[in-house]
Formats: C-alpha cells, structure tokens, sequence
DNA sequence: CGCCCGGCGTCAGTAACTGACGTTATTGTG
DNA sequence: CACAATAACGTCAGTTACTGACGCCGGGCG
C-alpha cells in the first residue's frame, strides 16, 4: 500500500497549475513545482514524466469511457452515428471536469509546448478510437479517417460550447456533426 | 549578403537525418549532428530552434502553395469542394518531396517527441487553411471544422498513398473525400 | 518485535538550449 | 586593389529538464 503518494501527485498538479498561471509556463521550473508541493524534483519526475505530462492527466478515463461507449452501441450501427453516441455519453463526465479545463486552457492556450502536448493526447485518443471501430468491423482504410473526423466534430462541439454557453453540449454536438454531414454533402 | 549559411542549413538536414536513422533519435546528440555537418552546436541552433525543429522543414511553401490555391478556387464553391481543390493543386509538390518524406518517416514513427511535432506543424497548416477559408466567407463555426476534417481526409489519402502506390495521389484524394461524404451521409 | 518494501531524499551526471562576446570571411565601395 | 561593413561562425559560461544509483525512513505483516 502506498505511503501518500497519491496525495502528493495532485498537491504536484495543483502546485503546477497554479505556478503556471503565476509566472507562465516558461518562467517556472520543475524545481519550482516540487517546492509548493512540499517535495524535491526527483519526486516530481516519479510521478509524471516531464514538465508537460503533470498538465494532462486523467486521459485514460476519457479514452475507456469513450471506447466502453463505442463498444455499447448496436452492432451495424454506422461509424459516425456509433461515435456520435458515444460523445453523448462522456458527457457528464466533460461538465464535470470543465472547472479544472477552464483554468488550464488559457495556459496550454499561451504555451507551444503544452499545445504539442494536447495535441499528442488528442492523437492518443484517436488511435484508440480506431481500433475500437476496427473492432466493430469497420476497414482498415476507413476506421482511421472516421476516428479523426468524428473527435474533431467532437471538439469542435466542445469549443463551441465553451466559449458559447446559451445552449446545452449535447445540443452543441448534435449541430457540430449536423454541420459535418451538410458540409459533406456539397461534395459532388 | 550571406556567406554561404543554406548549405550549412542543408547538411545539418541531412547530417540530422542520416544520424537519426543510424542510432536513432534519442541517441544523437546535437553536437552529433553539428560534427558531422561541419559546424558547432551553436549553429545548430542557429539554424534550427531545437532538436526536433531540423526534421521539419519546407513547411511555409506547402502552407503558401495551398492557402493560395484555396484562395484561387472560384467564389462560391463550399468549403471541403474548394479544399479538395486546393490539395489537387499540391500534389506535384507531395510526389516530388516523396524520397525525402519515404526516409524521415520511419523515424517520426518511432519517436514520440517527432510525432508531437508532426502533430503540431499539421495544426499550423489547419490554422492557416482556417484562415483562408474565413477570407473566402466561411463562418468562423464552419471554417475550423471544415479545415480540420479537410487537412485530415487529406492526410488519410495521402497515408493510403504512401502504403499502396498502385494508384495515383489524385485517385486516393478523390476516392477518400468520398468516403468522407459517404461517411457523413450516414448522420441521421 | 523485526523484516520487508514502497516512497522519498540526496547526489552526480548528461544533454538540450541560451546569451554574450570575439573572430573570420565575404561583399560592396572608394 | 585596399578597406571598412556585416553576416555567419566559434568559444565560453550558464541554466534547466531529465536520469540513474544509492541510502533512508515509515508502515504493514508475520
């Protein structure tokens, strides 16, 4: 059993996050980090493995809830409409988690490294996101491209919620994919 | 007038490459780099803003070839038409740089720190295609979106290319905007 | 009570970058 | 054909992200 490490992970990513917003991302060193949270650096790098990975956690819940998600949508349901559903269901978890994403994202926004780094987990997603379509029979040369498409109406849905909050994200993502299927259609 | 810093630029790129091939990325170092291109490390950097910046290069003429050639296609054709458009423009280019693009791939595809920055240089392009959509009266919800499943149908033809090149890169373009419109039809 | 072990501290080391300053080679000019 | 101007390069010192090795310490378990 662990001694507290947990709690001394997220006093890590508190500390970060808050010396983040601070000084910026740059002006802050890893050493800086260890030191609000009450630990050396070398702790810092045993519970995350660079500067940037301290910003990006809980990744691995999304990626399972969503491919468990994917998995439970009727067999011959259509790859899109099946990433569609799925998007629905992660929704709660995404309000949920809106308070801490709002206070990382004028960071990442203001940071080309951390910008690199979303990107990287978006990719992970992705990835993750194709083989479970593989595995509902979807082709080799379309599970990719569909994965790709549907996460980025997805985040397309979730950025205009954010920034416009009238309406609901469910409402956000049923327009975003509405918006994909016409734009589409003008293709001859 | 400079003295003679683009072919210094140039054997960094192939001293780069070349090393990164033999030993792998994580093993070379900078200095590496700079020894067997003829120069110190401080002209590395110099010529590039890090380690992973000298794999990446000729950027800004892909970027320029295609905002222009999107910014070319006749008012009036929607989004993803007028994109397809533009990457049928940029085909020449792609099939030209296929030798050097055959050889860095590899190790991208080995190397997390050169896929992020992959990742990253593909977002700029997306960012500039945003842009030029918006000059052509897109709607700053549409022009993202559009650009983004665009760069991506795009990058799906161009991965099917590379893979099987039985077919053209013209055919693979066509074939997987189709599959896009295909794809998308299925919504609802 | 003593053993075990997981988490942490300490120390030393590598390598990616950066700023400051001096040096050389090329180019335009009289 | 000198000769200044300047862009490119070399040198040096420094910071910081990250890693491996080793020792310590506290808590669970027989």
């Amino acid at each position: 059993m662990p001694r507290s490490g947990e709690q001394v992970r997220l006093r890590l990513q508190e500390a970060a996050l808050e010396l983040y917003l601070e000084r910026g991302y740059d002006k802050t060193t890893t050493g800086d980090i260890a030191a609000r949270a009450g630990v050396t650096e070398r702790t810092f790098f045993r519970h995350f493995t660079d500067k940037r990975e301290v910003f990006f956690d809980g990744q691995a819940e999304l990626i399972e809830l969503l491919t468990g998600a994917l998995a439970a949508v009727p067999a011959g349901t259509r790859p899109l409409p099946a990433l569609r559903a799925a998007f629905h269901q992660a929704v709660p978890l995404i309000e949920q988690n809106l308070p801490v994403t709002e206070r990382r994202h004028p960071v990442i926004a203001a940071t080309p490294a951390l910008r690199e780094r979303a990107l990287a987990k978006n990719a992970a997603l992705i990835d993750a996101l194709t083989d479970a379509l593989r595995a509902r029979g979807v082709t080799d040369q379309l599970a990719p491209l569909c994965a790709q498409i549907g996460t980025d109406t997805y985040a397309a849905a979730i950025h205009r919620w954010a920034t416009d909050r009238t309406d609901d994200l469910h409402t956000h993502l049923d327009r975003a994919f509405t918006d994909l299927r016409l734009s589409a259609n003008a293709l001859k």
